[in-house]
DNA sequence: AAACTTTCTGCGACTCAGTCGCAAGAACGG
DNA sequence: CCGTTCTTGCGACTGAGTCGCAGAAAGTTT
């Protein structure tokens, strides 16, 4: 389902291999969840045990710029982090819970005729689109909803 | 069409008021723009001169928790600052111009249908909605077509 | 209006993601 | 294998945001 593999997009736009890039797109394109530059570098340094920080950047800067990963921010659940993903062919929108910190991925055509009308009434040539959504899953919802009631009760003044 | 003032909101709530949490809020129901919160400490600094950034950053928490305002990325178009703005009846989009830097909202019922189906099919409780575009704004968008094709011709090694 | 409790503020020190300039090192075409 | 050009590691830096604390205010009670 993935389209190329990451390797041969840049290869095909003449950009210069490295084993830190190697390393770097490897742990990316295997990353079973949502990555941020640290856990990047902590895993993509198994490979390449001398890479450092700001080559993760770069790198991720680079792809960044070529389309091929998006940037997320997942609500900003833990801390002012960034998390990167493979771009996939349809842009797919994240759910982020407040309550259990999980993440969930939605696809719909709907997003498809959106973000459709806004390039057609705004005039606007769309290169990334990102949706995110707080609240909370199904399991959290219920949990959150005993807790307001709870809180609602103690704090009304008699 | 703007409900009800953020104050009432907070006295509403039980919440102290004090000078530093007028200031911030007044800055940030009259702003024209959308702030981050360097800004919003030098506006509110005018109204509060010893106004603090902790404090800002704590009443910007604050009105993030009760819902009252709501924090943008605005694809972090200039360094990693988060905006704000008072949260409106319906969310909007937000289409952020890599040429120009222009920020532009758009408002559509489809994306409120898609909000809808993200709740039933999924049974998430959706607390906070942020759809954020880049791309290029109309104008933005010849121009940069140009540059590409510019790019293209003289990149090709002959 | 003074006293009292609780919440809020300013301050200063801190954290932590991300950036930058530079000199040494690696890629790759010839 | 060589030379040009791009990339890396390092270290120092930036800048947003956080935190604990002691003193200052808010709102409430008498
Ligand atoms: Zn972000
Ligand atoms: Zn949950
Ligand atoms: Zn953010
Ligand atoms: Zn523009």
């Amino acid at each position: 389902m993935q389209r190329r593999q990451l390797l041969d997009e840049l290869v095909s736009k003449g950009i210069r291999l490295t084993s830190q890039r190697r390393a770097v797109i490897s742990v990316i394109q295997e990353a079973k969840s949502h990555l941020d530059a640290g856990s990047l570098l902590d895993l993509a340094r198994r490979l390449e045990p001398s890479l450092d920080r700001a080559t993760v950047y770069r790198t991720i800067g680079l792809l960044k710029k070529l389309r091929l990963i998006d940037e997320l921010d997942l609500m900003h659940l833990e801390g002012e982090k960034h998390y990167y993903e493979v771009r996939t062919e349809g842009d797919h929108i994240h759910l982020a819970c407040f309550g259990c910190g999980m993440i969930q991925e939605f696809t719909s055509p709907l997003f498809d005729r959106l973000k459709e009308e806004i390039t057609r009434t705004a005039g606007f040539e769309i290169r990334v689109a990102r949706l995110e959504l707080g609240g909370f899953c199904p399991k959290c919802s219920s949990r959150h909803r005993g807790e307001e009631e709870e809180k609602t009760k103690t704090s009304v003044k008699h």
